[in-house]
DNA sequence: TGCAAGTATGTCAATATTGACATACACTTA
DNA sequence: TAAGTGTATGTCAATATTGACATACTTGCA
């Protein structure tokens, strides 16, 4: 960890290199985690809901089966991006969209 | 389909779908664009409310300042993916964030 | 005026993500 | 059995995104 990166982290109450540092860190990355995978549910019920196939979803986004099906899978070569663009193409509603996060990011903590 | 692209399409002298089709991905584009939009101007009120500088957030999430300046002002090299990793480690609440989700505007704060 | 802190912009090598493809698996129906 | 439909998994070249760096701009203050 560079110096000046240290300071300011202590300047700001941080105490540095122990066990809340790395927990603050994991915390984040398990709040992220918790949104992809409500966001990844959304989806599939959203495109089962419209009796949609996932060859169906894809060609809606122009994208591919595998890439669907990778998503659904919550593959981790597949991107927030790629996720929420399934979820709008799918006609997934802005109330599901709340819905389906607001459920899943309450449990993550 | 990104607009430029679009373009260049055209002007290659494809016909580039149908009008329904083009009209639909529009306004899929469209709600990803304003979801990006509005989630950017909730990392930047948060880390404000926070009295965070870029350089502070940059820290937090393990980025640099250049990439947090790239976040607020919509560069188009920017994931929505890093644009959450900034919300949450700004400290934006889950209810910041699920309102960052649905509101066009506005985050409470 | 100069200085310091904060922010913006351009670049780039390293890494991550993409659609496409092949193919395997699961299930139903003839 | 075989064929059809839908889904899962592995691969990969093309493209997108990344942190880092240099540097310029802005604002406020002594």
């Amino acid at each position: 960890m560079k110096t000046d990166k240290l300071e300011r982290l202590q300047a700001a109450g941080w105490k540095v290199g122990s066990a809340e540092d790395f927990l603050q860190l994991s915390d984040e990355e398990a709040r992220l985690v918790a949104l992809k995978l409500s966001l990844i549910s959304a989806v599939k019920k959203s495109r089962i809901k419209r009796k949609l196939s996932q060859i169906d979803l894809a060609q809606r986004m122009k994208s591919s089966q595998s890439r669907i099906a990778k998503i659904e899978a919550g593959d981790p070569s597949v991107s927030l991006d790629l996720i929420v663009r399934a979820l709008i193409a799918s006609g997934a509603t802005t109330r599901d969209i709340q819905a389906a996060f607001t459920a899943k990011e309450r449990m993550a903590g």
